[in-house]
RNA sequence: GGCCCAGUGGCUCAGUUGGUUAGAGCGCCGCCCUGUCACGGCGGAGGUCGUCGGUUCGAGUCCGAUCUGGGUCGCCA
């Protein structure tokens, strides 16, 4: 029967007692994580977010009727006690965090009783995810999950206070805003008052920070839901968080400084880790040429030597033909990994291929010398002796190269560079390497569409000395734009804005707009543009991930107190769902389910 | 859309070359226990092996399909 805590107040959480409290009259409520019943004594572990506190009810120091209730309490019950805070009599729990003081019962009222929980609440579960999310509220009882959502809140009170000193109005932008359909697909609101219209869900503010900058509000920030209806992969959910800022009269320099004195204060105040400033910076370029990425993993070397002009005129023609065709030979050196069984070399010749690669040649110098390799036969000691000497080998050391077009050299060796490093385990966690990756392409050459897209976003100014190429040669052409790179995850990004209409009107005529076109869709930043702009950049993190590096999590959902699942359903509450005909008639929407015959099915039999 | 992994009592797992009543630990239920904290002791309940179909005298075990969850490639300006 659930009690009244009717005249109790709560004084204290859980591990806020300590020996100082010894002899006071107190009163804690929480779950019961465990009841340990000796017959005429009973220890009770109550649980509540601040962690655990013994309480001892013994038979003769309390009414008959509630030690009665003591011994029937169960695991997850709510209940309230009202006791002294004692030092212990018996053995201190050292394991505790309280484990030398207790509460001695003097009161105690069930608040609410509970059903056994479909799995152990408790720290490192082992229990499927599956599960866990159907039951989310009792999946977030557990104290590793809770640490997770109480650092994902102090870490945004620790954004929010630093950005306020520095000067950033929080301000709120639309949920309910245009859809532009460039890059992820939308999530589309469907319009009652407005017949076959739709609003999108945004996928960034974006347009309206920019906005915010032509209103005059020079520093903004919001911590803000952003929506991208594409799949999910273990750091990528459909809604996310993302800590988003533009800043007027700036350029690339001063949106760093600021974010790095931002990155040292929050890892500061809220893990505990001093991250040394200046965060070292690498061009996109360099990036790509020493670590195959553009979020390299600075925790460890391995990096990229391009072979090429070594090669160009081997016996070896995968190399040869893959440099003729305009592509590049380059390799890593997997330093001491000579006596790699063969099993896991071809374990990492399929990995590579799931790159696009069409092989993965290999070299390892044994220790006598002598060669293991798969090309090496095809290849003069003369040739092979200044690879060796370029790529610092020495015998023991396992060399593998990609031949291919360099975004698929990059792209391989890349992904292999990191899986080997995962295979060694030489990833540490707690080690917290930031790069800042500047120079990106403005561009990309888009084979299905034909055309140039935008690398980051249309809205990116170009760096000044290659604004002359934006019309002659666009691939050329390097933007202002930035990405901070933590442990080889993008945790964020960001670009100075083109702010002058005539430079952004060449820039929708490379991305092959019409001015139509162009107004059509973001008309309200170009007419902005035209009453008087500051030059403008910002930056925005993905919070979600951030959080994640920081606890050592190996999924986002271990961050985000109600995840969705890979196929973007919710297991707990079932969304998406259907809904009835009167909704749909109020929207002026039909279903046509022709093309999907396995949700048709489903939609048939719910119907019925 | 492709590929890979997993699915056995409430939870986590084991189930040998297909062969009689499918096992374990934890949890749960009952009784006992005044210093436990992975409490302890005694007793007990609980699963037909994700689903459907096939092979076979016989399937948790083999084959096919399918569902659910995870990872990943494509995708994510």
């Amino acid at each position: 029967m659930a009690e009244s805590m009717k005249g109790m107040k709560r004084t204290h959480r859980c591990t806020e007692l300590t020996s100082q409290n010894i002899g006071e009259i107190v009163t804690i409520m929480g779950w019961v994580q465990k009841q340990r019943n000796k017959g005429g004594l009973v220890f009770v572990d109550l649980r509540d977010r601040s962690g655990l506190l013994q309480i001892i009810f013994e038979e003769s120091d309390i009414a008959s009727e509630m030690f009665e209730k003591a011994g029937k309490l169960r695991s997850e019950y709510v209940i309230a006690v009202t006791g002294t805070v004692e030092k212990r009599s018996g053995a201190a729990n050292d394991s505790l965090e309280t484990g030398d003081i207790e509460i001695r019962a003097l009161e105690l009222r069930v608040l609410s009783e509970a059903e056994t929980p479909p799995f152990p609440i408790e720290e490192n579960s082992k229990t499927k995810e599956e599960l866990r999310l159907k039951y989310r509220y009792l999946d977030l009882r557990r104290p590793d999950l809770q640490k997770n959502i109480i650092m994902r809140s102090h870490v945004a009170t620790t954004v929010r206070l630093f950005l306020a000193q520095e000067g950033f109005l929080e301000i709120e932008t639309p949920m309910l805003t245009k859809s532009t359909p460039e890059g992820a697909r939308d999530y589309l609101v469907p319009s009652r008052v407005h017949p076959g219209e739709f609003y999108a869900l945004p996928q960034s503010p974006q347009l309206f920070k920019q906005l915010l900058m032509c209103s005059g509000y020079d520093r903004y920030f919001q911590i803000v839901k952003c929506f991208r209806d594409e799949d999910l992969r273990a750091d990528r959910q459909p809604e996310f968080t993302q800590i988003d800022m533009e800043l007027s009269f700036v350029d690339v320099d001063d949106v760093i400084a600021v974010n790095e004195k931002l990155i040292k204060k929050v890892f500061q105040e809220t893990i505990g880790v001093d991250v040394s400033l200046p965060i070292p910076r690498i061009t996109w370029i360099d990036a790509m040429n020493r670590y195959g990425s553009d979020k390299p993993d600075t925790r460890f070397g391995m990096e990229l030597s391009d072979i090429s002009e070594l090669v160009k005129g081997c016996g070896f023609s995968v190399f040869t033909q893959a440099i003729e065709q305009g592509g590049s030979v380059r390799g890593i050196n997997a330093s001491g990994q000579a006596d790699m069984p063969r099993k896991k070399i071809d374990a990492l010749v399929d990995f590579a291929k799931g790159y696009g690669a069409k092989g993965l040649a290999y070299l390892a110098i044994m220790e006598d010398g002598t060669y293991k390799s798969s090309f090496s036969k095809f290849m003069t000691e003369e040739e092979l002796t200044p690879i060796i000497k370029i790529m610092n080998a020495k015998p023991g050391d396992l060399l593998f190269f990609a031949a291919d077009s360099n975004k698929v050299v990059w792209d391989v060796l890349g992904n292999l560079r990191l899986e080997i490093a995962r295979n060694l385990g030489i990833l540490d966690k707690n080690q917290f390497n930031f790069v800042w990756v500047t120079e990106f392409p403005l561009l990309e050459w888009n084979e299905d569409a034909n055309r140039f897209t935008a690398m980051h976003h249309p809205f990116t100014m170009p760096m000044d000395e290659d604004l002359q190429y934006l019309e002659t040669d666009p691939a050329k052409v390097r933007a202002k734009a930035y990405d901070i790179v933590l442990n080889g995850t993008e945790l964020g990004g960001g670009s100075v804005r083109i702010f002058q209409n005539d430079i952004q009107e060449k820039m929708f005529e490379v991305l092959g707009f019409t001015k139509e076109e162009a107004y059509e869709r973001f008309g309200f930043l170009l007419n902005a543009f035209k009453y008087g702009v500051p030059p403008h950049a910002g930056l925005a993190y993905g919070l979600d991930r951030l959080v994640m590096l920081m606890v050592g999590a190996d999924s986002i959902r271990e961050v985000i107190a109600f995840p969705k699942v890979k196929d973007a359903s919710c297991l707990m509450t079932d969304a998406p769902n259907v809904v009835d005909e009167v909704q749909l008639d109020e929207l002026y929407l039909k279903i046509n389910l022709a093309e999907t015959d396995s949700s048709a099915k489903n939609i048939t039999s719910e119907e019925e």
